[in-house]
Order: C-alpha cells, then structure tokens, then sequence
DNA sequence: ACCGTCGCCTGATAGC
DNA sequence: TGCTATCAGGCGACGG
C-alpha cells in the first residue's frame, strides 16, 4: 500500500519521465478513476490535452503536476493524483499490452513512452485541480506538510498532537496532522517509540512524542532509502510485491513472529476496523480507554 | 470545532 | 468443486 516513501519514489519517477512532456491526447478508461473531476470526464480530458506538465510534486500521498499552455505560459491548474490503496503510475512504451485495471492512459506529442494510470481497486483517482505555480493546490491544502519535508515543525507537531483528545494511531493516521502516514508505518513507528496505538494522545510525555516523531521519521527515511533503490523508475511498482516491505517492517502483518526487540510474539489487535500490530511487552495496552 | 464511524472497491484466500 | 465470508485500508461525507 503506498504510503509516504511510495508516493515519493512515483513522484521522482514522474519527475524525470513525464515533466517537460506535452500530452497528446488522454483516454479515461473508468469513469471512477476521474470522479473527483468534478466537472466530469470529458472536461477532465479537455483540460489537459496540450498542455505541458512542468513538474512533480508531492504533499503526504498526494502528488501534484502544475502545467503549462501551448505557449509556454504557466497554467493555473495541475494534474492531482492520490494512489489510493492499489494505484500505481506506470511509464511504458506504447507496445506494452494493456493492464487489466487500467484506468486512464495519457500520451505525448513527442510519440514515446505512456504514462497509465493502473488501479484495481479505484481508491485511487485522478482530477485537474486548480493551481498557481509551484504551490499546493488550495484542494490538498487540508493535508498537513509531512516529516520528510523541509519546512516541517516538529515543534509546532508536538504541541498540536498533544493538544488532541484522541487516540495515539488515530492520530498518526490524520492527515490534517501530519501527512503521509499510513496503517503500515503508524504501527512500525509506534512500535519503534515503544508506544501503545491506544493511548491517549493528551496524556503523552514530550520525551514519548519526541521518540515517535523520531520514529516516524526513521522508519518513513529507511523505507524511502529502500524503495527508492528497489524500483526501476519506468515501471514503479507501488504494491509493494517485490517484498521490500517483509524484510524490513518489525511489526506490522509479523502477527505471532518474535518482536525484533525482545522475542515477545506480536500481537494483532483490531482497530478503526483494520489491523494494527504491536509487542505486548514493549507496547503495554493503556489501563483505560 | 472536533471526533469517530461508515461506505466505497476488487482480488486473494479460508472454510464449508 | 464451487460457493460465501472475510480481509486488505485511505479518504471524504456525515452525524453526534
């Protein structure tokens, strides 16, 4: 599931494959893929043809590509993609068979590769999103800087997080906190702060939100230094299948393998309706809840 | 304003 | 063998 490293690794790939490049024209293969386009599919496709993306860029799991018009003049709009839970964004030669999940295939005046939009379960999408310059567009503003990101505030971080009446996971987990976090390296960070998933977020010390900042930024960094050597940029596989992930990941989906730390078999516990996995006897459960 | 739950979606897998 | 149930989980809408 792409999380922060993931999307980043896509975002490089788009950088130096598809920034600079005009499209040709665009083919919506799944009306989904595009339903955050609000003004539907064929505006969608009308909004990007001719236009030349200008960069890559990334917020969280957001990626963004501002554009240029025909004259070179910058665009006020940009290409917004989220991956969702199985989405991936391939450059390919054009001779490359379809994909069965392929949602949207976008292709370019000088005649090579394609950029596809491949997602089998459509969690995933892509829209034309209002945009000037370099800057977020005012739709992902909601999402939080991420750690990985120069300008973020591990100060301003804490004392937010420990202003919040919730639950630790729950909050690692919201991107209006914090962005790119998924379920994967929320459990892999609180296992490294030696923290329950459950406990209260107000009733943190400094020194165990500044271990899980350091956690997250540790794990989020390792799995980024992998996954980006891992992959061939032409063919970024997000789904993580080529098994980076197992060999690297402490806790999450180890249920019953020994802790990394202290041999204590992990434990699965069921939250916010999905897994979450952690040492019973370094991440001791809260007393209350 | 803040917090928690729900529905979306499809393929792999387990169990009967 | 073939069916059904379960699981994977990010996100935005919505209700309390």
């Amino acid at each position: 599931m792409p999380e922060l490293p993931e999307v980043e690794v896509v975002r490089r790939g788009l950088d130096q494959w598809v920034a600079g490049r005009t499209v040709a024209a665009v083919e919506v293969r799944h009306p989904r893929a595009v339903r955050r386009h609000l003004e539907g599919t064929e505006h969608f496709v009308q909004a990007l043809t001719g236009r030349t993306f200008t960069a890559a860029h990334r917020r969280g799991k957001y990626l963004w590509l501002p554009m240029a018009e025909a004259d070179g003049t910058p665009s006020d709009r940009a290409l917004v993609g989220h991956l969702g839970m199985s989405g991936q964004l391939l450059v390919e030669k054009p001779s490359q068979p379809d994909e069965t999940h392929l949602r949207a295939r976008f292709t370019f005046t000088d005649g090579g590769r394609e950029l596809r939009f491949v997602d089998q379960r459509t969690f995933g999408g892509l829209a034309v999103e209002e945009s000037t310059g370099d800057g977020i567009p005012p739709r992902l503003a909601h999402i939080a800087i991420d750690p990985l990101d120069p300008s973020f505030d591990a100060d301003a971080f804490s004392a937010a997080l420990r202003r919040r009446h919730t639950e630790v996971k729950r909050a690692l987990l919201d991107q209006t906190l914090i962005g790119g976090v998924g379920n994967i390296y929320a459990d892999e960070a609180l296992w490294r702060a030696q923290l329950h998933g459950a406990r209260p977020t107000a009733k943190l010390t400094r020194a165990q939100v500044s271990a899980l900042l350091e956690g997250v930024r540790d794990v989020l960094g390792e799995a980024l230094a992998q996954g980006g050597t891992s992959f061939d940029s032409l063919y970024v596989d997000v789904n993580g299948q080529s098994g980076y992930f197992s060999r690297f990941l402490a806790v999450y989906g180890q249920a019953d393998r020994p802790c990394p730390r202290c041999g204590t078999p992990i434990r699965r516990e069921s939250f916010m309706n999905r897994s979450s996995y952690s040492c019973p006897r370094c991440q001791p459960r809260p007393r209350t809840r």
